[in-house]
RNA sequence: GCGAUCGUAGCUCAGUUGGUUAGAGCGCCGGUUUGUGGUACCGGAGGUCGGGGGUUCGAGACCCCUCGAUCGCCCCA
């Protein structure tokens, strides 16, 4: 590389091969079952108005404070990339009065960004798949997304993270409870870590999720947010974990998994790879993988009338990350590969390749066309050699001109396509060439013989296609 | 923002206590062999050793700064 080539910004990448299928693995998924549970697509600008983010996340959140991408445009307007989608979308429903839609349920995916330092699963442009249902205030509404969520990761074949689910209550519970962990900490504050006495300030909530072995003793007799759920936040917890059982959700509660964003009420949730897993290996210390919770306070704080919803967000790198070995790349297999031995043939081989991955009517009604890559650079004879590394389904030798039926036409297959779909197509276009002749020896062209033979015998002129 | 490890050809790496024109495998390009074929052999291109400064007669190796990667902390998806 030379020295005054731009390199990438730090904590962008450019993905390619088998990372770069496993991540459109992901979004083709969500995106099959999105529709299955009836979400609709949005397209949402990347960036906003600082303030959308700033009033809805809070202020002191790390993301506000000191993560977001802000600047100042040629109009004198503070903007800013944005750091998550539920804010924005929050921006679009208010703005758009898609209020007539409500309840609304919406997904959509695409690149986030956030100044952090770089690390395993964490970029600071990443992307996300997300769904929200918006204007939903009953606990179903809860059930419905997380059953998605968990189909969702069913069908990437990601069976080994489970549902970590807590509730913070309404507005009044999660106050109540806050103060008193205030207090609760408060009174023992020089004993816990620097981390801890910081959070006592900013996020009290969090000082619950610490590592710190300095904070551990003090965890257990923590305030319990049970203590001070009111008897409607205790029943609606209640309706969605019944919720989940009926649908065959696994869950288990996490009493002291709070979520950092400001707006959250009621129920909250990450999926987090088990114990010792194989995804708890391939993620390292981001162990979560899914996450959200309902955020009924979100609308107000942008200045719109109160309004229930749900949503969740999941980082694509990390579902790729968890994604087997394979499973996204059904697609990559090459149908056939035409090796062309004589570059005088170019053009035939230019020409069948464009026929075969035309869609065409068959047996079976419309059909795609079939993957192919033409051989044609290089030292001639490695250029079979290096149609074998391809691994195609076939390979198609020309070394005649297929189109001059005055000249020796040359064409080997070499294949186990003999009565599938792509032996009788090749047949088929070929046959239209060649008027039909040569049907009399399709067979024995597709067990390997040459096709030279079979339309030697043809005379007529074939019409250019 | 903090800590640790690392940064040599396109890729994976080697490079002995600092000492002559920096190496290998794979990949790429060409040739020979084979001749219905993923073989083997030969040859070639490709590196100002992340960047900058310093120590030294001499630095890819040592020191400082800087950029980046990886892994933790924090935070999050």
């Amino acid at each position: 590389m030379s020295k005054n080539t731009p390199k990438a910004i730090r904590g962008t990448q450019d993905i390619f091969g088998a990372e770069a299928e496993a991540f459109a693995f992901v979004v083709e998924t969500f995106e099959r079952v999105r529709r299955l549970y009836r979400f609709r697509r949005i397209e949402m600008p990347v960036f906003e108005k600082t303030e959308v983010f700033a009033r809805s996340i809070g202020e002191t959140t790390d993301i506000v404070s000191k993560e977001m991408y802000s600047f100042e445009d040629r109009g004198g307007d503070s903007l800013t990339l944005r750091p998550e989608f539920t804010a924005g979308i929050a921006r679009a429903y208010l703005t758009n009065g898609w209020q007539q839609h409500a309840p609304l349920k919406v997904a959509t995916h695409g690149p986030l960004f956030r100044y952090e330092r770089p690390q395993k699963g964490r970029y600071r442009q990443f992307h996300q798949i997300d769904a929200e249902i918006i204007g939903a205030a009953e606990p179903q509404a809860d059930v419905e997304l997380l059953a998605m969520a968990d189909q969702l990761l069913k069908e990437l074949g990601i069976n080994d993270v489970t549902l970590h689910l807590n509730t913070l209550g309404d507005g009044e519970s999660r106050e109540a409870w806050r103060g008193a962990l205030i207090e609760y900490f408060r009174a023992v504050k020089g004993q816990l870590s620097e981390d801890s006495q910081e959070r006592l300030e900013k996020n009290p909530l969090r000082i619950l999720d610490s590592k710190d072995r300095r904070d551990k003793p003090f965890l257990a007799d923590a305030p319990k947010i049970d203590d001070f759920l009111s008897d409607e936040a205790r029943a609606f917890f209640q309706a969605v974990t019944d919720g989940l059982d009926a649908a065959g959700v696994k869950w288990v509660r996490a009493e002291s998994l709070v979520r950092g964003l400001d707006y959250y009420r009621h129920t909250a949730f990450e999926f987090i790879p088990d114990e010792g897993s194989a995804s708890a290996d391939a993620l390292g210390s981001q162990s979560t993988v899914l996450g959200g919770g309902r955020y009924d306070g979100l609308m107000e704080s942008l200045g719109g009338t109160p309004t229930p919803a749900v949503g969740w967000a999941a980082g694509i790198e990390r579902l790729a990350m968890l994604v087997g070995v394979g499973a996204g790349q059904l697609d990559e297999r090459l149908d056939c590969a035409i090796v062309v031995e004589d570059d005088e043939v170019i053009g035939s081989a230019v020409w069948l390749a464009r026929k075969l991955r035309e869609k065409f009517e068959g047996e079976y009604g419309m059909r795609h066309g079939f993957s192919v890559e033409i051989v044609s650079s290089g030292s001639r004879r490695k250029r079979f050699d290096k149609a074998t590394k391809l691994e195609p389904g076939c390979i198609l030798v020309i070394d005649g001109i297929i189109d001059s039926d005055a000249a020796v036409a040359n064409l080997r297959f070499k294949g186990e396509a003999q009565g599938g779909p792509f032996g009788s197509r090749l047949i088929s276009i070929l046959a239209q060439r060649y008027d039909g002749k040569i049907l009399e020896r399709a067979n024995d062209f597709l067990q390997g013989a040459p096709l030279a033979l079979a339309i030697q015998s043809s005379r007529q002129t074939s019409p250019r296609t």
